[in-house]
DNA sequence: GTTGAAATTCAACGGTTGTTGAAATTATGC
DNA sequence: GCATAATTTCAACAACCGTTGAATTTCAAC
């Protein structure tokens, strides 16, 4: 027997990876423990220890792993978008810059990128790690990202546009969960599953949702 | 002695209820136990189950209580919006009437409205619970709203509106969340615990979503 | 084939979980 | 004041948790 050598050795930190970021984005971090994780990876339950340390840690690399991916495409459609666009690229084609990653070839079709899209919703709205973890590993991109709607409507104030961000990340995060609600809600009419039916929605609403920043009116009274 | 008497027997029961809310608010259900609940509360270990019977029950007990409280509010101000404007109100103020009652008086002040906003986050964000939970609770009322914004918008379709109250949705809860992390990545220019300027930025950012789907055009060729 | 390192299994540890029944306390109706 | 019911406490249950050290197996180098 000399058939599962060099293909197990591999397979079986990646099959704990897989398995716990399903875990991780099904349950969330406290609903979710080790053994479920390794019976679902098909490894021993003392495994995931021997090759992430303890749970927390395994977290972390379940969270890494394709954030650097993620932030790596991410940036190469930014330079595309700026350089296509003589430098001053508009608002609808740095937020396409910022979602085309997302349903990019295996991204939609993979169902561990979709595990791994819930789990980002998780993390985002949670006021445990959302703090910590979202500026951690996304924020270093997102920066450009702001640098670049600065650029493309510099009339508009700098905290403008970072509470527009900050509702698209809500919205993209949401959708991202895929709690099956708007389904429901819709009587069936929108399904959360087709990302790119939802992601030609986000960009357009939130699109208008920045644009109405350069309108200069400040705050209106509310009541 | 015979000072509680009265007052402790119902004390005790919102004490776990405030205490509870707090604490699956902070570190989701799984997250928190009945020690910490009851320790919390000030409360024996067996109390919680016995009013309230097992944990997940709790759970639907925090949940429900001011759920119907911003529920009727949110009925009342659409009424008003709709009567105030002959029949046809503006998306505007269809928008301004949903959030308006989450930041009317003690909502704003009460540390108790903040947990419960945060837990609606969290409930929201959950594939485990969102669809169930938030349909149970809050679609009803949602529904009505989005009846309103059909009948303000008669020339858009229903897909489109179901999108982006579901943008709407997750903006909302994002802000709600209070992970701190805007605040970090704004560099201290946005403060997410200021609930009046986030909700006047949200009225413009969602307003012009929704209003952007008014012109004709479908969908756009992405790249 | 032998040797040393890496990978995997196994069993068990101390600690914590939600839940519960029985006892003790307090309030209520007569 | 007494009996009845409601409330609160206490102790403990069985089940499960993350983690680990030792034993076992598999691998790689010579």
């Amino acid at each position: 027997m000399s058939l599962p050598q060099e293909e197990s050795r591999i397979d079986r930190r990646t099959a704990i990876l897989d398995a716990a970021e399903e875990q991780f984005a099904a349950y969330g971090y406290d609903g979710v423990t080790l053994r479920a994780i390794a019976k679902k990876a098909g490894v021993d339950l003392a495994l995931p220890n021997y090759y992430f340390g303890p749970k927390r840690d395994l977290f972390d690399a379940v969270l890494m792993r394709r954030a650097e991916i993620l932030n790596a495409a991410r940036l190469a459609q930014l330079d595309e978008c700026i350089a296509s666009s003589n430098g001053t690229p508009s608002v609808e084609n740095i937020i396409r810059a910022f979602l085309r990653p997302l349903l990019t070839g295996e991204h939609v079709s993979e169902q561990g990128w979709k595990n791994y899209y819930a789990l980002i919703a998780y993390v985002n709205n949670s006021p445990e790690w959302g703090g910590r973890l979202m500026t951690q590993f996304f924020d270093p991109v997102i920066q450009k990202f702001i640098d670049a709607l600065r650029l493309a409507m510099p009339e508009v104030e700098a905290r403008d546009i970072y509470w527009a961000y900050h509702f698209l990340s809500g919205a993209l995060t949401l959708t991202f969960a895929q709690t099956g609600r708007l389904d429901t809600l819709s009587g069936g009419l929108c399904r959360s599953d087709d990302l790119t039916d939802a992601f030609e929605h986000m960009v357009r609403f939130t699109t208008a949702g920045f644009e109405t920043f350069r309108s200069g009116q400040k705050k209106r009274r509310p009541r």
